[in-house]
RNA sequence: GGUGGGGUGUCUGAGCGGUUGAAAGAGGCAGUCUUGAAAACUGCUGUGGUCAAAAGCCACCGUGAGUUCGAAUCUCACCCCCACCGCCA
């Protein structure tokens, strides 16, 4: 969300900001709404100031017909407070409304296209390895080393559920482990946070109601004296981001706390509604996946919290080149950013059965956009108030990052290798062979 | 799932129809004293809106609705917390 104020006095940056971004979003009508209810809500404090004044003469009267004729007084003030109200709920809830869809400006050095082949690579590490046999995809290789089974995954849960097994297993939390301790050496307090959300969080974060199809809903059933069911929706979330972020919603932090790290790991849902026929084989694409992700709340100042998102990238980065793997960074387009978005990177990692890079990270600054949305404040050295930086980047999400680490690593006999830095995880396992 | 008790400011905690935006204490900030610190004493100390700012005014005591001239206080529903019982990884 933005201030009010900064689209009262800024309008051409905002609807500049909805076109770089391709968001439908009528400012001017917003601007028409606010000052409506502005009006409304002067109107009605007027009124209300004259009910407290007359209110408090009251227990002041010296008797009963004195009483009376304030209260008449009284009565006559509000025969148009309940028209009024009606009226003011209806601005402020369309109000609310078009605040919640309203775009984050996006920084001057964010590439501007409408959409993805607009992105830039700002960055390239590691060459793509050069294999002298015909390589598999991970799918094959799944199978053949009795790794991943997307049937019986299928069977049981739908489409794109899968089975991760044996080996698999352990490369999976022998990552998580190695993602875990580089967070811990980084200063980052640890969670693990909960994934199913209320409403507030995933608005909070922007993920509501901008991306209400990608997120699952679940019921909550309560009962009504009546017998009515109620239900409080509540949602299962697509990362930990929400919940690390709402974990200070409505807080005043104070400055000398700042920045918050917090690192989570949990389980992730997408619905993937919109990407049905996308990338429907093997893990790439998938319903539920497990991630860490690092989240990171500072100083409303602009240099500093661009300054994070570069770090967090080189933190992402770490992985990858403790891992070995090929990857670059594409520095995200207006049009590809998401709304709430202020500067954003994708990692995308060298996957050689795509012959391409597929994203693995997603690294983001938010400026001051969520903070509002969650009424995260802090209170400066000077004791004013203010809404914090928040800012948020993938540090490995798996089975995706599984992909590009099997296929990397295969080898000419069909085994897989195991990365030098995962094989303590392991117990010293050195490569995946095929089961006898 | 059942029964009982609760949700008040940074925290503890009083208030249970009308000068209560809210006692008291703790904490925080500033000052006096002190070589310095501690102690003691004095003063200040919620958020938001109108609003760019001051004064004024308005709103906010878990959330929403209601009763009333007037609600932190009464009624209803919901959410949450605590205790005990039941069930349970």
């Amino acid at each position: 969300m933005l201030d009010i104020k900064f689209i009262r006095q800024n309008p051409d940056a905002v609807k500049d900001a909805c076109v770089k971004k391709n968001i439908k979003c009528d400012i001017d009508k917003l601007l028409d709404v606010d000052q409506k209810r502005i009006k409304i809500k002067q109107d009605l404090e007027a009124i209300a100031a004259e009910k407290n004044k007359a209110s408090k003469a009251i227990p002041q009267a010296k008797d009963q017909i004195e009483r009376d004729t304030i209260i008449k007084a009284m009565k006559a003030l509000d025969e148009n407070v309940s028209n009024l109200e009606k009226k003011l709920k209806e601005l402020e809830a369309e109000y609310e409304q078009m605040m919640l869809v309203v775009p984050n400006i996006p920084s001057e050095d964010s590439p501007i296209s409408p959409d993805e082949s607009g992105n830039v690579v700002a960055e390239t590490w590691g060459e793509p390895k050069k294999f002298d046999f015909p390589v598999k995809d991970h799918i094959q290789l799944g199978k053949d080393l009795d790794l991943i089974d997307t049937e019986a995954g299928v069977k049981t849960s739908g489409f794109r559920g899968y089975y991760l097994k044996n080996e698999a297993v352990f490369l999976h939390f022998a990552i998580f482990w190695h993602a875990l301790n580089l967070m811990r050496e980084k200063g980052f307090k640890m969670f693990v946070p909960p994934t199913i959300l209320r409403e507030f969080a995933l608005v909070g974060s922007g993920h509501l109601p901008a991306g209400r199809d990608e997120i699952y809903q679940i019921g909550n059933p309560g009962k009504l004296e009546s017998g009515e069911e109620v239900k409080e929706p509540l949602y299962l979330t697509g990362t930990a981001e929400p919940s690390l972020l709402a974990y200070h919603a409505g807080q005043i932090l104070n400055e000398k706390d700042l920045p918050i790290k917090m690192c989570g790991i949990s389980q992730c849902y997408r619905s993937e509604v919109g990407s049905y026929g996308k990338d429907a084989k093997g893990l790439y694409r998938v319903h539920e996946f497990m991630k860490v992700e690092q989240v990171l709340i500072c100083k409303n100042d602009i240099e500093e919290s661009s300054q994070w998102l570069e770090t967090m990238r080189e933190i992402s980065q770490t992985i990858l080149k403790d891992l070995e793997l090929p990857h670059r960074v594409l520095s995200i387009c207006t049009g590809d950013m998401g709304a709430g978005k202020y500067k954003m990177y994708d990692i995308e990692t060298w996957m050689p059965s795509r012959q391409a890079y597929g994203e693995t990270h997603s690294d983001s600054n938010l400026t001051d956009w969520q903070a509002r949305r969650l009424n995260t404040r802090y209170r400066d050295k000077e004791g004013n108030i203010k809404f914090p930086h928040m800012l948020n980047n993938t540090v490995v999400a798996s089975p995706r990052i599984l992909i590009a680490v099997m296929e990397n690593y295969q080898q000419a006999d069909g085994s897989i290798a195991i990365p030098k830095v995962l094989q303590p995880y392991l117990g010293g396992m050195t490569q995946i062979f095929a089961k006898k």
